[in-house]
DNA sequence: CCCGTTGTTGACTGGGCATTCAAGAAACGG
DNA sequence: CCGTTTCTTGAATGCCCAGTCAACAACGGG
């Protein structure tokens, strides 16, 4: 190495993050990457790659600052309360509006590479896995057996909607309630 | 009128319909929308104006099919549950896996006119409609009062997470839960 | 049968896209 | 302070896009 990198690769990451989070993968084009990172296409492309491999990083980042913010002490169904309230207080506080960066790429998945779809497939199972470990906490505390399946479905439901219906604008109560519904349902399961 | 058009207008914009409910709005090329209609640019600007003008025909084609689909002489929570499972039903057998053509296109929405926005939420609105119609006749002829809003909301997200997760190709197993865990929740409210 | 009107055709336009690369700049070892 | 290596720059490349239009074709009224 002689010449140092005059820019901090995981500040110009964050600026990956936040253009495709805002604009989706295709409607992001590289000028915006540029004006995202203050980098020009040169160095962009020399230090991530190609465009989707920028986006894979972007999405391997978005999923560790959400792994982060859902990773909670409290158990059991206290613990899927805190993960749904989470969910509800990300999206409706957002300005932007940009909902989930995953659940945003479902749709145009289709264009992407294997790597990257498999990557968003990982992003929605880990989340599944989350609910599903709070959901068997809940009835090893309990005592009792749940229906796990229904109830991570449900759960995993609620938060899936959370998301794609504050991308889509709708109203905090709405969010909340879905939220509350699903929470409600596990609780009734375990009285 | 001195020379009629050649083709048939419902079928074009059936072909206009499958191709945006594929690709999207942005993913969708005028060259794409020439071969599902089988027209060229000229008649197909002449006929139906804009990408976008086509795409807001597609929306609301596709939005009177739902429509139909969901319809049903049942009352209440049996309501409920035929909307559920037909929602299941549509979207795991679709082979190619589209899920919902207004879902899918809320995150790009961003992008469209007011207008076409105006369309999106309103479908989504009218599902909405259509459940809490159920929910009400649920009370009424059992005689009970529910938490109408809470149920609407849960009901709301277990629909919009089937045509999100359908088009992630996630399995019907897991689709079937998440109705199967809102009729639920219904039933349990009404006992 | 011919004229006016409307439909069809497909090449064309201007623009934006992702990506590359040659030239210049910066830093370090010697 | 020079040579080498790496980084930065930004113009250039080739491609595809949405949308237009001039030429041609088909029909029906008179």
């Amino acid at each position: 190495m002689v010449r140092p990198r005059e820019f901090d690769e995981s500040e110009a990451a964050e600026g990956l993050l936040s253009a495709f989070w805002h604009h989706g993968y295709a409607r992001t084009s590289v000028p915006t990457l540029t004006e995202a990172t203050g980098l020009l296409p040169g160095s962009l492309y020399a230090a991530f790659g190609s465009k989707e491999d920028m986006f894979l990083i972007a999405v391997e980042r978005y999923v560790a600052q959400i792994r982060t913010a859902l990773t909670t002490e409290r158990r059991g169904v206290a613990g899927i309360a805190h993960v749904l309230d989470t969910v509800v207080r990300l999206t409706a506080k957002d300005p932007g509006r940009r909902g989930c960066l995953v659940l945003n790429a479902i749709p145009e998945s289709t264009t992407l590479s294997a790597e990257t779809r498999a990557a968003l497939q990982g992003a929605l199972d880990e989340m599944r896995r989350l609910l599903r470990g709070h959901l068997r906490e809940a009835e090893a505390d309990g005592g009792v057996t749940l229906d796990v399946e229904r109830l991570e479905a449900l759960c995993f439901a609620a938060a899936v909607a959370t998301r794609v219906l504050g991308r889509a604008g709708q109203p905090r109560k709405l969010l909340q309630s879905i939220a509350d519904g699903a929470t409600a349902a596990v609780r009734a399961a375990l009285a």
